[in-house]
RNA sequence: GCGAUCGUAGCUCAGUUGGUUAGAGCGCCGGUUUGUGGUACCGGAGGUCGGGGGUUCGAGACCCCUCGAUCGCCCCA
């Protein structure tokens, strides 16, 4: 009849117990700081046309080409399973008019799909948080969104391992000079360099900046630095992004290194990172993107946002206890069961969550009621209900009160 | 796409240089005890040792293939 049980997707994952209580504490803390920051709340669609994530990310690059989830429906259109929000936001933007209500400063969260290799903190269906600020090209955008990333991982009691990295990329013209002279260094140093580090001075030389190799490090210390190729507007621009957070107490250190592969960002790039997740330590990072609007087809749009993936975000935050119930019922006679389940109707109407033990042997209902760790232990058997709580316990007054109405 | 490590009960793991009928703890189910904040004891269910092939008198263990997981490289929107 039945075959063999189905194997779950490679790179899912089926999140549980105190892992799915860490991903709800993440996602809870980042709405609640989400409202003090007035990021409004959006739900974007999970696919979108291939065209909105190809255009805005450059149809040359592996990450269309081999990372993403693509599929033809029945109408013969290629759709696309979204691997990132801020595609989906911009298009959003432009084909509703958000335009309207800039700067918009909106916020979500949810899954996104990747097709890539898992490893620690990598999946191919994985969780992001997201926030954008549309419309606006003041520097001030970028640090209000900084320090709702700084407070966020404040409240969730992990910002002490986790370093805030900022660089700038320019405006357009300081960026390609940058890069072009990147080139013209890493070029003269060509076969020193490791096979991969050669392969990216053709494809995407600012990320020999990054790379783990230690041939490639000791030319990355002398490479040519941003700062020599900012026009004076960039270099003001990044002067008072550094020091609004400065002006708001987060604290940041400068990375020249860090870069964004695609062209459409401009300015500040930032990654939080930190040391305790292995090979994948950046927590939470963004930039601004001034350019991608105009890739969609859209009007000069300036905007910055960040990411965070909830995973990693949850694996930083640890096992979080599973709270007991208000109350917990040991029913300790099949005679009365009925009775147990007004009583659990009664207390849950009154706003006790309450869990009930009415089924196995009834002389082992108790320890396993008792084992929940309730706020109140609660015993019906011929004689009636029986509380035990600690001495302190709120609200047991109103527990006996409500059961009282079933007689003792 | 590449590499390393690992697959034994629902979970965590033992299992000797290859040797009789594959084990423990936890969990689950039942019973006895206790009789009220997690007791103790007894019993039970649950495994084609990831799958396939090979070496051997004999494979959970050794070899090959395959599938899967983990971690790393590449990539990282």
């Amino acid at each position: 009849m039945s075959g063999k049980t189905p194997q779950p997707i490679r790179g899912t994952q089926d999140i549980f117990g105190a892992d799915a209580e860490s991903f709800a504490f993440v996602v809870e803390t980042f709405e609640r700081v989400r409202r003090l920051y007035r990021f409004r709340r959006v739900e974007m669609p999970v696919f979108e046309k291939t065209e909105v994530f190809a255009r805005s990310l450059g149809e040359t690059t592996d990450v269309v080409s081999k990372e993403m989830y693509s599929f033809d429906d029945r109408g013969g259109e290629s759709l696309t399973l979204r691997p990132e929000f801020t595609a989906g936001i911009a298009r959003a933007y432009l084909t509703d008019g958000w335009k309207q209500y800039a700067p918009l400063k909106v916020a979500t969260h949810g899954p996104l799909f990747r097709y890539e290799r898992p490893q620690k903190g990598r999946y191919r269906q994985f969780h992001q948080l997201d926030a954008e600020v549309i419309g606006a090209a003041e520097p001030q955008a970028d640090v209000e969104l900084l320090t709702m990333a700084d407070q966020l991982l404040k409240e969730l009691g992990i910002a002490d391992g986790v370093t805030l990295q900022l660089n700038t990329l320019g405006d357009g013209d300081s960026r390609e000079a940058w890069r072009a002279a990147l080139i013209e260094y890493f070029s003269a140093h060509r076969a020193e360099l490791s096979e991969d580090s050669q392969d990216r001075l053709e494809r995407n030389p600012l990320r020999i900046l990054d790379s783990k190799d230690s041939r490639d490090k000791a030319f990355v210390a002398d490479a040519p630095r941003i700062d020599d190729y900012l026009s004076a507007e960039a270099q003001d621009f990044f002067a008072a992004v550094t020091g609004g957070l400065d002006a708001a107490g987060v604290a940041w250190s400068r990375n020249p290194a860090l870069v964004r592969g695609l062209d459409y960002y401009r300015h500040t790039a930032f990654e939080f990172v930190t040391d305790r997740l292995g090979a994948q330590g950046t927590v939470l990072g963004g930039g601004r993107y001034d350019g991608l609007m105009e890739s969609l087809g859209g009007p000069a749009t300036p905007a910055v946002g960040w990411a965070a993936g909830i995973e990693r975000l949850a694996m930083l935050v640890g096992d979080r206890e599973i709270a007991g119930p208000d109350v917990s019922l040991a029913v300790e006679d099949n005679a009365l069961i009925a009775k147990g389940i007004a009583a659990t109707a009664a207390l849950r109407a009154a706003g006790f969550s309450v869990e009930v033990f009415d089924s196995g042997s009834p002389r082992k209902r108790y320890d396993k009621a008792a084992k929940v760790q309730a706020r109140a232990l609660v015993s019906l058997n011929t004689g009636g209900f029986n509380i035990r709580s600690a001495p302190d316990t709120p609200d047991v007054d109103r527990i006996n009160q409500v059961l009282s109405q079933f007689g003792s």
